[in-house]
DNA sequence: GGTGAAAATGATAATCATTCCCATTTCTGT
DNA sequence: ACAGAAATGGGAATGATTATCATTTTCACC
């Protein structure tokens, strides 16, 4: 079984298997799953992982800025892997239909307000939500 | 006790006791607050109100567009009066510290996407997080 | 190769917000 | 006052997430 290593700024740390097995789901599906979700597939695939021990490899991914956690509309934490195009959602409330957009007005924006109130290590999250044309 | 009515596009609608409750807490709180919360001061306030009833005003307040919905970073949904100043937050991630801030930006962007694709009847959501100048 | 400390793992129980169910109470119009 | 509808609330059920803790695996070092 190989060995992850990550470089980071005052050490080398090691990646444990879980993680690299969650990131390799991750890259596989795509896009977002929520931890119940990422378990059922590993599952499936004949890998007796435990839900106890997704959580925390996600837990720990999102620690160190490998993956983004989001939020589903009932509030369920949704993850995806960082460095995939950063973009934002424009989300239909009847039918569910998602558009990715851009959103480098936001980008501007969270950067601008973040200088005006000095605050630094920045991120933000905007999502837009209506009804689309076919609902 | 009074009632009080609604002028719907096709009906009169009566609103419930709880759900004038509900909008007199929340008009005097201000901001934003979860249903455990809205509950709990009721409660103190000497008001037998149940969880259940909590839940459902509010739902029905969702619904008839009075209370917008909104998540916690932690998944719990918190609801806030509709037509109170549009505003967004800067929030530190370390002590939680929060500043309401102007999303002029947003509300354009918002607005662009949503003709951009064909939606209508849209709201948005944004926050950005940090880590403030005292930490 | 063996060994012990530290890290990782996973089953189970606990937590917490939210919803469901159902019996009781309150309204409403007559 | 009366019947049917709407509203209410207590408690159980649900579902995601977290805490606990004993067991297993890994790693650095001998």
């Amino acid at each position: 079984m190989k060995k992850v290593y990550m470089k980071k700024v005052t050490h080398t740390k090691i990646m444990s298997k879980s993680n690299i097995k969650l990131i390799a789901v991750l890259e596989r599906t795509g896009g977002f799953a929520s931890a119940q979700e990422l378990h059922q597939i590993l599952r499936r695939e004949g890998d007796g992982i435990g839900l106890t021990t997704v959580y925390r490899a996600l837990q720990s991914l999102v620690d160190d800025k490998i993956v983004d956690l989001l939020r589903r509309e009932d509030g369920e934490a949704i993850y995806r892997l960082c460095g995939e195009t950063h973009h934002h959602h424009l989300v239909c409330k009847s039918c569910g239909d998602t558009v990715e957009i851009e959103g480098g007005a936001i980008e501007k924006w969270a950067k601008t307000m973040a200088e005006e109130f000095s605050f630094r290590d920045v991120g933000h999250t905007a999502e837009i939500f209506g009804i689309c044309s076919k609902c």
